[in-house]
This record gives structure tokens, sequence and C-alpha cells, in this order.
DNA sequence: GCACTCCTGACCAAGAAGGTCAGGAAAGTC
DNA sequence: GACTTTCCTGACCTTCTTGGTCAGGAGTGC
């Protein structure tokens, strides 16, 4: 239930692409590796990932870089984190639905199924554009706006 | 953002022993791996560590055994995932509220600590009481509900 | 004393995490 | 056409985690 790294620099990579789509160039890699302290060729493998799933495009040469794909405001954060990390809430690397339990943890299904559905609510809803504006979603501002959320457990 | 084998098997487990708590006498690890069909010297280590932080309690030998620590309706699914996972939604190994972000990753921390809040919402809401009667409580059972949250994505 | 059951640490193979390195292949510039 | 720039790709590497197994020791009950 942790967040890896590539997941936290592929959305703060993407984030940046989110805030420079107005510049209409594209961004070089280094700069976008300076703007969030990722080291750099890890961070081209995580955007060739990006590229993969078609949430980023590149052209290479001078004047290249990198760029949203699609606007910022149609990028969500699951989807970046499903780019790099894979489905969200697998069991035992295999999706809560296709589980079968049996005797007194028959009910545990309905429990992950909520954690996925949980996971959901909140990364399906924030898109780049939130992320930059600083105008998260009520899902998600409701949330984190609980002192309660903010203490270590 | 997956579950671990672990902790599946250590809530499944951690069932079981609710289940048996009105029989008065400890119930076996054997019995425990047959019933949940987990390999029995994988679960002496988890049960182990549940042992250690207070959820279970043990005996030795001849009626010797495991048992619940607490009443079922007082251990959360929360808590043994914990026991076995450490914190829950840490991101690259250290909590949300102590990561720095900037530049235009500024508000991610607050996804972050929204992701961890809506985890605890569903995760410490349901104790093993719940979990083997079936009657899980209202944030969880209206999460499962929903058609859309049984779909692969 | 003996059987039973938990307790504990050591070990192990495979995979993931978090990178680095080296070179190749487009794109633009002179 | 040569050169520079920047992305693209695969190979490699170290450390940690996952998901276990093995062997023996230590309480407990009869």
């Amino acid at each position: 239930m942790r967040v890896s790294a590539k997941a936290d620099y592929a959305v703060r990579a993407a984030a940046e692409l989110a805030a420079a789509q107005s510049e209409e160039a594209p961004v070089k890699g280094e700069r976008l590796a300076e703007a969030q302290d990722i080291p750099l060729q890890f961070l081209e493998h995580i955007l060739l990932e990006l590229k993969h799933h078609g949430i980023v495009r590149a052209r290479r040469g001078a004047k290249g870089g990198y760029w949203l794909a699609r606007p910022a405001d149609e990028v969500t954060v699951a989807e970046i984190v499903r780019a790099v990390e894979g489905p969200i809430a697998h069991v035992q690397s295999t999706p809560p639905e296709d589980i079968e339990y049996r005797g007194n943890s028959k009910h545990l299904q309905e429990v992950w199924i909520a954690v996925r559905a949980s996971l959901r609510s909140v990364l399906e809803q924030v898109t780049l554009a939130d992320l930059v504006s600083g105008e998260l979603p009520s899902v998600v501002s409701d949330l984190a706006s609980s002192k309660d959320a903010w203490v270590a457990r």
C-alpha cells in the first residue's frame, strides 16, 4: 500500500509538462529533471513509458523535448500511476474481483473492492490541470482538509 | 498501490480467529492454515508478527494455539495491515506529510494525503466482527455495491 | 519424559525498486 | 554533409522486498 518513487516522479514530471503546455514548444528532459529534482536518466525511462501509454509525446534533436499528448484537464493522476505502476490495488498481483475467498474471510473481497474504489475516487478525479492550478476537486480537498488526515499513524 | 500476500493472509487468519472467539479454546496454526489455504510455516511467521503487535496471543504445547487479544469488534483491518506491511500510503518510504514538493507539483502532497485518508476511511472502519458477520460498514458496502467498482481498469 | 505446538533465526530464489551506462537514431543547424 | 542536440533503447547493477522453506529450540500439558 505504498506509492513508488517512479509514480511520484511521473506525476511530478507530468505536472511540469502541464504547466508548460501554453508555451507551444517542447520541454527538454533536462529541464524537467532539474525542476523536480529527478535523476535525468531515470526520468527518461519514465517518460518513455508515459509515451508508450499515449500520455506524452516527444521529438528528438535540437528544439526537441516532451509535451502532453492531450490537454492537461483530460489527464488524470490515476492514468499516470497505472502507466508506471500497473493496476491499482491488486491483491497478490491479481485483481480483487478474481479472488475466491472461503470460510470466514468470504467478505474480505468486498473490502478490497472498496479499497480500490476509494483509491479510484481520488486518483481518477484529479487532473494535471487541477494539480498545477491548486484547485483540487472537492473529494480531494475535503479529505485533505481534515487535520486528522495529516497525522501519522 | 498493491496489497501483499502477507497482508491478505494476515487478515484472513485473523478473521478465522474472530469467528472462533466464542469457542473459548485456542485455535491451532494448522487449522488456520487449512481453513484459509495458507502455507503453514509462512503463516506462523505472520502470526508471530501479529502477536508482537498485540493483536493476537498464543500458547504453546498440547491444547495450545492462537486467539485474538481483544474482542473482534475492536480490531480493525487497518491495524492488521499496518502490523505486517508497515505504514499505509507512504511515498518513497516516507510519510506524505514530510515530503516537500516544489514548482508545479506543489499540490501533489495534498493528493497523496487524500489518498491515505481515503484508504484509512475504509480500512479503519472495518472490524473483524464486521468481516465475519458480513455486515460491513456503510462506507464500505456503498463503495462495493457500485457495479463500476467491480470492473477492472 | 514425551508429545505437541508455538517461537525464532537462518536461509533462499525470484522479482522489483531505483537507478547508471553506453550507444543508436531522429531532428535541426551550419 | 557534418555536427550537435535530444530522445530512444537495452543492458547492467545493487539493494531490498516478497513469499516462502528449513532446522532447531523452548514452553505447556499429560
